[in-house]
DNA sequence: CTGGATTCCTGCTTGC
DNA sequence: TGCAAGCAGGAATCCA
């Protein structure tokens, strides 16, 4: 990436990855379902947050399919046997040839495969991790319902928000009533449904709620189509940037003008996150 | 159960 | 110029 690239895209350049990041990360994998893992190198035990079973079994195992549940990508090894990855704020997962040099700095694994590729994993900041899982339905059982199904909808949206107290904008991080949502896409759907960050959960009517609903899954589909947000560091599993960057309407945009109304973006920390959004447009 | 605070970690930014 | 300090941020964990 030269200079140029980095001069467009703002101050606050961060890496993180949420739904439609590990969406892309997922799509741009598939190829590589029914290869068998020839090996794996683990480079940080303490990297693998959860064993069910030894990383050794996974030896000669095919990824049946690669797989998302919120923020976390998923590969099916077989029955009783999976693979979980999460990002965090920086990790990557891609596909190398398998004679590639790797370069990176915190490369904590890579799995050989045998169709010529290989499959890395880097995570400088650790907030990441994997995780060997026996059952998945039960590694999920506390995560919320996935926004782009036909599940979410506006009536249960505000249905798990009546009497919480809690800051809406905290309540769509919190991951275990809707998931998959992170910093980003939570300051931009409450920009898009005209909604303050800083509301308590509790007091969106239904009609808010249906507005929120809405705007999550467009502002979620709209960046899968556009393959994830690329700040500075995020690229897919072949290395390729997203394109999302130029759909944002408030994230990063702290003192530039509202695209709907032309006031000035302001920034403030809900729930101990930086959270930019339309004073003059969200009520 | 709920909501708030704390903790983990590195790299970038800020300030002297 | 160089170095120390500050800070961001997902999610598990702890506490009241």
């Amino acid at each position: 990436m030269g200079e140029t690239d980095r001069i467009v895209l703002g101050e606050e350049e961060t890496y993180l990855p949420e739904l439609p990041e590990v969406e892309s990360v997922r799509r741009s994998l598939i190829a590589n379902q029914g290869a068998k893992i020839k090996a794996i190198e683990l480079n940080r035990e303490d990297i693998v947050r959860r064993h069910d079973f030894a990383i050794d079994r996974l030896q000669d195992k095919n990824i049946r399919e690669f797989s998302r549940r919120g923020k976390y990508l998923i590969l099916n090894l077989g029955p009783g046997y999976n693979l979980i990855i999460h990002l965090g704020m920086s990790g990557r997962f891609y596909q190398l040839n398998e004679d590639s040099d790797i370069t990176a700095k915190h490369v904590h694994a890579v799995i050989w495969l045998d169709n010529g590729k290989k499959l890395v994993y880097e995570d400088p900041r650790r907030f990441g991790g994997l995780y060997l899982i026996k059952n998945r339905k039960q590694f999920f059982n506390r995560m919320g319902v996935e926004p782009l199904t036909k599940e979410f909808t506006p009536a249960y949206l505000h249905k798990i928000t009546r009497n919480r107290k809690i800051a809406i904008k905290s309540f769509l991080l919190s991951q275990n009533q809707v998931c998959g949502i992170g910093n980003i896409y939570a300051d931009e759907s409450l920009h898009l449904a005209g909604i303050r960050p800083d509301r308590p959960a509790g007091s969106l009517t239904a009609g808010e709620a249906e507005r929120l609903c809405q705007a999550i899954k467009k502002v979620l589909q709209q960046s899968i189509d556009s393959q994830g947000t690329t700040f500075r560091d995020y690229r897919n599993g072949l290395n390729q940037e997203g394109g999302n960057q130029s759909n944002l309407q408030v994230y990063g945009k702290d003192k530039e003008q509202c695209p709907n109304c032309g006031e000035v973006i302001c920034k403030q920390t809900i729930g101990g996150r930086g959270t930019h959004f339309c004073e003059k447009c969200q009520k």
